[in-house]
RNA sequence: CGGGGCGUAGCGUAGCCUGGCUAGCGCGCUUGUUUCGGGUACAAGAGGUCGCGAGUUCGAAUCUCGCCGCCCCGACCA
């Protein structure tokens, strides 16, 4: 290919609306425009570094025995009824009206149509296990798209779908995916490391997350480098002990507490309480019904874990500037910053408490009543907890919950998750088949989606310098760049030129022509802001000394002979 | 949706507070000359409903109100 005859409008300034560099890259380098926020048109050289990324997805899909199909994004709504998630997943679902003012939903995910498909055409255990996947637009309504292509409202997604006879083989099948996960990211020259991750919407117990560390990724991973034990900080968990018990004995006791309503209020003196010895009292709504949540009071409430423990789909803490929520702390008696759950807890809320608390005796915490406190508190003694569960933020420097080596916590972005999902989907759908007793049970599933189009932009986020990408060679746009620094086209520059072009070209190498009439200086640093992982330049003072220089993006020039050319960048490209 | 910021030529921006223009600059673009190994130099040009709509005023890019769009932080997630 030509420069003249394809289109990369390389931009010299960085545009005002791109914030993180991946987002900068993607514009400056020319590969995709934005139509307005969210949505992105992808221009030839973005359009084949997608294509390369979704290629080497279906070698490795097909390697472990994915059978590629494609899918609607235009769906009923009925199969989201019965699925349930028309109200769960309510919020990103896009809902379309056609002229007979019968509404449709344009696919978040395709759960619902590869259920419904194998419900009707797998009917035999002879038939299973099967994996479908497909690569194809996702549409979701964002409440904010946002980085260019890591949150849009419409995005390139491969979404495979396992069935299997059992959750034995569909443990299998799962452990497929994430070794073929593993390989694809691999393959693009992505460092991408799987962690343990909590299932959200879609449900389902077992499930990871293939994260690529980067400072402007939106999740959190929790990961010990001695044991390799790595989560999603909404998962993570970590071997901190229980609060230490004391000597018991004394009984709950009232004391004033004027103006006090912050756990650092509280550990100040006069009344000098470590925040380590309090009790947090939250007030939350899970899916509108009322609990109290109880945490220690240097401890953060994980939210997920919350929704996850109890099995909520939607939780929100109660809040004093929201009228309807008034009642909740009149019903309490008191407002935050005096809640406690030792007195006035209505019967019917329920009492989660953080396992970090259990068995903790001479605590502090709200009376509830404006201006009090309660001291001498024992967990078991005065609160009459619900449950116990797992539900504060793991913080960096907690003992590994697996080795009890400090942990650490960095920042990245999701490529892929893998879910296993159960019979969730199977049973609302009605997913079945016979099985050797001739007795019908529901598939086993699951369901592993990678977000292409960011994934895209995650290779660019981790492999970029100064003057532009960086591409690794099997998701380049183009791998070489041939430059002559004269285009005149009997000149003996361009007819090597042409004739290194044909030569890569017949050994498989996909090489782009720089046949500008520009500067030097032009070529080169489009050249580097693109980023091909080989430059092949073309001058007449190398000419006329028997050299061209060959230089990999990033890396240490070398002249070779025009004639050793092909086999040098044959070389360079197979490191 | 809550909080913050922004909207002036294809891109990046000055001017706005303290109304008074023919709206300025850099990049890019066009033409010519020049240069020819890391975004050449010179000259001449083209290109603007100052986001949209009302209002205040003799006069609005500038002040007021409403709307729209974009970006950032939070809730959502591939």
């Amino acid at each position: 290919m030509r420069w003249t005859q394809t289109f990369i409008p390389t931009l010299k300034e960085v545009p005002a609306d791109a914030e993180i560099i991946s987002h900068q890259l993607l514009l400056r380098a020319g590969l995709v425009r934005k139509l307005t926020g969210g949505l992105y048109t992808f221009l030839p050289m973005g359009l084949r570094a997608l294509q390369k990324i979704e290629n080497i997805i279906r070698e490795e899909m097909d390697r472990a025995g994915g059978i590629e199909v494609l899918m609607p994004a235009l769906q009923p709504p009925d199969i989201w009824q019965r699925s349930g998630r028309y109200e769960t997943a309510a919020d990103v679902l896009y809902k379309v009206r056609d002229r007979a003012k019968k509404e449709w939903v344009l696919g978040p995910t395709h759960e619902e149509v590869i259920t419904t498909l194998a419900a009707n055409e797998i009917n035999s255990y002879r038939q299973l296990p099967r994996n479908f996947y497909q690569i194809q637009l996702k549409f979701r309504d964002e409440i904010r798209p946002r980085f260019g292509l890591m949150r849009a409202k419409e995005f390139i997604m491969k979404d495979a779908y396992s069935f299997d006879v059992s959750d034995e083989a569909a443990m299998a099948s799962y452990q497929k995916m994430y070794d073929a996960y593993t390989r694809i990211f691999a393959r693009c020259g992505l460092k991408a490391f799987p962690v343990e991750a909590d299932t959200g919407v879609i449900g389902g117990k077992h499930s990871h997350e293939f994260m690529v560390p980067a400072e402007t990724g939106e999740n959190e991973v929790v990961y010990c480098e001695a044991c390799g034990y790595a989560a999603n900080i909404e998962k993570a968990t970590s071997g901190l002990p229980r609060t230490a018990a004391r000597e018991a004995g004394a009984e709950v006791e009232k004391f004033p507490t004027p103006g006090v309503l912050t756990i650092e209020a509280l550990s100040r003196p006069p009344y000098g309480v470590a925040a380590n010895r309090q009790i947090k009292t939250l007030v939350y709504l899970a899916d509108s019904k009322p609990m109290l949540v109880l945490v220690r009071g240097d401890d953060q409430l994980n939210e997920t874990k919350l929704m996850a423990r109890t099995g909520a789909t939607a939780i929100r803490p109660a809040d004093v500037k929201n009228a309807d929520d008034l009642a909740l702390f009149a019903a309490l008696g008191a407002k935050p910053g005096s809640l406690g759950a030792v007195h006035h807890v209505p019967a019917d809320w329920k009492v989660y408490a953080d396992e970090r608390l259990r068995g903790a005796n001479d605590m502090t915490t709200g009376a509830n009543e404006d201006g009090f406190h309660l001291r001498n508190v024992s967990m078991e003694r005065d609160i009459k907890v619900t449950e116990w569960m797992d539900l504060r933020i793991v913080g960096s420097g907690e003992p590994c919950v697996k080795c009890s080596k400090p942990v650490k916590i960095r920042r990245a972005i999701e490529v892929g998750h893998v879910f296993k999902l159960g019979t969730k989907y199977s049973e609302k759908l009605g997913s079945n088949f016979l099985d050797e007793n001739g007795q019908q049970q529901p598939c086993f599933m699951g369901c592993y989606g990678i977000g292409v189009t960011r994934t895209l932009q995650a290779i660019i986020e981790q492999s970029h310098d100064k003057d532009g990408i960086i591409w690794p060679a099997a998701v380049a746009p183009y791998q070489v760049c041939i430059t002559p620094l004269n285009v005149a086209t009997d000149g003996p520059i361009m007819t090597l030129a042409e004739k290194l072009h044909e030569g890569l070209s017949a050994s498989g190498v996909d090489v782009l022509l720089d046949d500008r009439d520009d500067r030097p200086g032009v070529k080169f640093k489009d050249a580097d802001l693109v980023g091909f992982p080989v430059r092949i330049a073309l001058g007449e003072k190398g000419l006329a000394k028997g050299i061209v220089e060959i230089k990999p993006r990033g890396g240490e020039l070398v002249n070779v002979a025009p004639e050793e050319a092909v086999s040098k960048v044959m070389e360079l490209l197979a490191r």
